[in-house]
DNA sequence: ACCTGAACACCGTTCAAGT
DNA sequence: ACCTGAACACCGTTCAAGT
């Protein structure tokens, strides 16, 4: 009858797991790593054995996310078309449909407050996200449907149109229905900027 | 000699000041009502009086950022030409300007929490925001300088652009330099998704 | 009306000690 | 290696009481 045994088994990913259903249901503010220790049956100084500081945990769950979205993005190409235009247009789906299902882990995403080391590890994964981006728009170059030029330059615009979008829905700027068709706006707007010529 | 008058006489005003400062001097996790209270002089129970949560000190902070967003664009418009890419311009600059230099405030004013019944005051006071952005390209409509149709469907894109890129300059995915020549492709971009025809 | 003092129920983090 | 127990220095918020 052990019920709670002296070791978790897997305290970081059960960790991990709680907090993310947390900050879906509670938001960023309302997770304690205390109350998560709690939750998980395990003594207030566990956790940090696991995470060094309760920033490591936020940074941990940035990066799950940054991971997460990458996928959501690499999925969405599988069943889209050939052209640019189907191709951005499931990527910019998959990207606004990540942020509105999980608006307070995209906050947690882009704030400000990453600590200095983590931001590397961090980094990285970030670009993964922005190099998907990229590697859409090269194709796009190389199909001639999209302008020539140096491609970060071309791309930039396009990754600000996307999060700005994203960001607006997910701090309720945009009313819910308006972020349904002003997707379709969007994108036509962002490929009438990248267009050739 | 009285070093600590009963009343402070403008509690409200130097709390907000304070707190400002602390926010971009040592980020928002830094923020506490009892060092806020503590180094304007005050018991740690004052506060309460002129906020009624830390939340609310918060949301308040977010308002005068609006407030100041919403002054500097409308200074950047005074300067400017009549072209409605010279305005653009303008405006686009003061926008990513002012979030370079409150990147902090920035992320508390699109945050995803605030308390039901501010985020009517602030939802008010955040749209005269996006009521001058408006503005301006209804006045490049009637110009023949913007594409014709519903002013809402042809702003939605300008600004999720904008502050998708004031967004990824704060978060620091943009390196600094970045930050400054690429405002010139984002504009360029904008301008030609909003062309006329 | 505005503020103090003291209390309450929490935090994150650290560190000896246990298994 | 992984976790507990107890402690430390903080929090935000409330409420009687003071001016």
């Amino acid at each position: 009858m052990t019920n709670r045994p002296y070791h978790h088994g897997d305290l970081r990913v059960a960790l991990l797991a709680r907090a993310e259903e947390t900050l879906r249901e509670r938001g960023a503010s309302a997770l304690s790593l205390r109350e998560l220790a709690r939750e998980v049956g395990v003594s207030p100084a566990a956790p940090s054995r696991h995470f060094k500081s309760k920033q490591a945990l936020l940074d941990a769950l940035a990066l799950t996310g940054f991971e997460r979205l990458a996928e959501a993005i690499a999925a969405s190409q599988e069943g889209a078309g050939e052209a640019f235009a189907d191709r951005l247009d499931a990527a910019a789906r998959a990207y606004v449909g990540f942020a509105v299902a999980n608006a307070a882990l995209l906050d947690l995403m882009f704030s400000v407050k990453h600590s200095p080391q983590a931001s590397e590890a961090l980094g990285a994964t970030a670009h993964r996200w922005s190099d998907q981006l990229l590697e859409l728009i090269g194709d796009g170059q190389r199909r001639g449907e999209v302008r020539e030029g140096p491609l970060e330059r071309i791309a930039l615009p396009v990754v600000a149109a996307l999060h700005g979008y994203a960001g607006l829905t997910v701090s309720g700027v945009l009313p819910p229905e308006v972020a349904e068709y002003g997707l379709d706006d969007l994108i036509a707007s962002i490929l009438r900027g990248c267009a050739p010529q």
